[in-house]
DNA sequence: AATGAATGAGCTTTCATTCAT
DNA sequence: AATGAATGAAAGCTCATTCAT
């Protein structure tokens, strides 16, 4: 169905094309905001159309039902995180700073993006049930990458080779997903504002901190 | 309300207000089951109610409304917790010892207690606002005990004294939880069931040792 | 079901007969309150079970079904205004006076009455239905007396002749009705109470003044 | 509400708008009916809508729920009768005449209009609770313009000084409003039908000469 | 392409009534 | 005589979805 509006588009360039084209991501932004916010049964229809400024209708004559618009609205969030992964995270020398880089950009993408933090934890307690029809390997491809970085740190020997990859894929990503997700939970543990670029920086060297003197050899210490 | 049908059950030991209390425990479990599956929006009180073996109206009864039901499926599933806290978290003279024992201890507790999990889950993607009635300062107990466990490592010059206590918190609090809260996604990654006795101690010794390697002076290696 | 109660009552003289009496006697006397202040549709078994201090299952137990505690509530307060009637309207010499004389003492019953007013408010609402199952001719008895003393007054020519009874009767129970009847939407007409003594006589003065200039032959002006 | 629906009709004269106003209207009428009949608690929402020959849904979508529509009927109603004051109540220079016209346009109008009747003896009952969401000044506001009428009677000596024109305007009130507020009831004195022309007649001549003989000063007679 | 109006199924909640003791 | 617990039917209300234009 994402294909077929798309095809749609790709053949009109006149101006009615283009609306539609407006409309549906119209639709998608307003959709993401309130799946993210209230999950997929918590969400209403007629709120995101009203959100949209569409009709209603037209919601469904994009997306065919709710779920479906659901299962959009994760694909096309999931494809943001497709392009970090991408871009940030090119094999250097330095095995820990291409550790650094890559917690740093995975962090400070989930600061710059609330939506996606909430629609992969709703996600995770539907068991990845709708992502899975978006994500074939459902779980953030970055951490995937994440892992030939570990390994690469491994054969150069400045990652404990007794490293259990997995592991560390799940506890890096559980270190950052955490603050967002949790943050009105355990805010009143700070005066601060948890988002403030301060106190970003703080939960970052922080996680840095931790997973450096866990998995990294002491010998240089 | 809770307070109150126990007192009622305390007045009359013969037949009658036993069944009462019966049925409202009833409830409870299958209340906890279905909110921790399905969450507040997902869940369906006629669900509830086939499910525990009564009439619709007595859920009504006892509870007053969906809402409050929930408000105190979350009371209910919290009590367990604290009972936790109470009890596995004395202070000894070896501070490796404190931790690891506190931190099996949860980490056991949440391998025992999926729907504790799923409740803790849904309750954070709803910014922890119906907690909020059941527990002033929302956040699981334990962890503040834990707290008390880390000030005391950093006394006996265990743990290294510029360790943000409430970061740690927050870290140990996700090393355990994701493991069951992302169980279904993660899963792929692995051959064996991560519910397995094997593969939960495994994670364990992983969260342990990334912690230890991290907050304590390397003094001793 | 009444005079059935009854009996039993008289049957047993020791305590239990008499609690059974006295249960009763409260329910029918909550009921008169709730049935008064909301009508049969707006009324609630389980506010007037709690009101009377008693468990619902009584109310069944002595009067059956909603409906027909409702109807026992209409027939016990109808008999209060039997004995009115029996009372106060002897018939004596002055026409004029047997005239005031059964006004006031119609009017300030109903003052004293208030929920008797309602309840034939809803009554009239319900076109009579379930009064007619107590009072063959519903329609308070009283008025039936009272056109005895209009036709009385005709026959001693203080009246006219041409007085249509059966108008007057209907007129001088709106008169005094109205007052209690629609008094919360009159009363921002007045600063006063409407119900304070002074404004009771006020009314009843009124109302007198208009019956007896409408309907006595004005030679004695 | 009410003008929000008008000014989208206004908008679109063509088929769409105006079946949106139909609708609305329909259900207006039934609930007019409806209400008027078993009053707020006694009526039926799937009755009303079924009655329409719309979706229960609609109604909700129009008028928000059960109590709001009510209100809204209680507006539809009182605009009625506000037009009539409007009509029928300009001063002529023959107070008899002023006045008989009044009252007859007023007792005519009750007996045309039955569900206005009922729907504001509903009201009498409810204190005037709802029907002060409409009316700020709850009570026909016809009778407040009969004020005018008598005080301008007294003005030209047709009607006594003392004459207290709050309870008059209370009198004539009651003294219609009866007729056919406790019409079920009090038929069983009568062999002809109370609506009948003639019957309403003989009613209307019967109040004038209650009210006149009264209120007028008697010097003429 | 777009929309206002409409719908049926299903939701939460309520209520008069009865069961079991 | 009295009661706490339980119930089925139906109420008010909501929601994803479709019709007609």
């Amino acid at each position: 169905m994402n294909n077929g509006a798309k095809e749609k588009t790709m053949k009109k360039v006149d101006g009615r094309g283009q609306r539609s084209e407006e409309s549906r991501g119209r639709i998608l932004n307003s959709a993401t905001r309130i799946f993210a916010k209230k999950g997929l049964d918590g969400a209403r229809i007629d709120e995101i159309a009203e959100d949209a400024g569409i009709n209603k209708r037209m919601l469904y004559h994009y997306f065919g039902s709710k779920e479906d618009l659901y299962v959009e609205v994760l694909r096309f969030n999931y494809e943001k995180i497709y392009t970090l992964s991408k871009n940030a995270f090119n094999l250097a020398d330095d095995s820990k700073e291409n550790v650094t880089r890559a917690v740093r950009a995975y962090f400070y993408f989930l600061a710059k993006n609330e939506d996606f933090v909430r629609l992969t934890s709703w996600e995770a307690l539907n068991g990845g049930r709708f992502a899975k029809k978006v994500i074939p390997q459902f779980f953030d491809l970055v951490e995937l990458e994440f892992g030939d970085i570990i390994k690469d740190g491994i054969k150069r020997n400045f990652i404990r080779p007794d490293t259990d990859i997995r592991q560390v894929i799940v506890s890096v990503q559980a270190l950052c997903l955490v603050y967002f997700n949790r943050r009105e939970i355990v805010q009143p543990l700070w005066q601060e504002d948890l988002l403030s670029e301060e106190m970003l920086e703080v939960r970052l060297q922080h996680i840095l901190a931790l997973i450096f003197d866990g998995i990294f050899s002491h010998e240089e210490e």
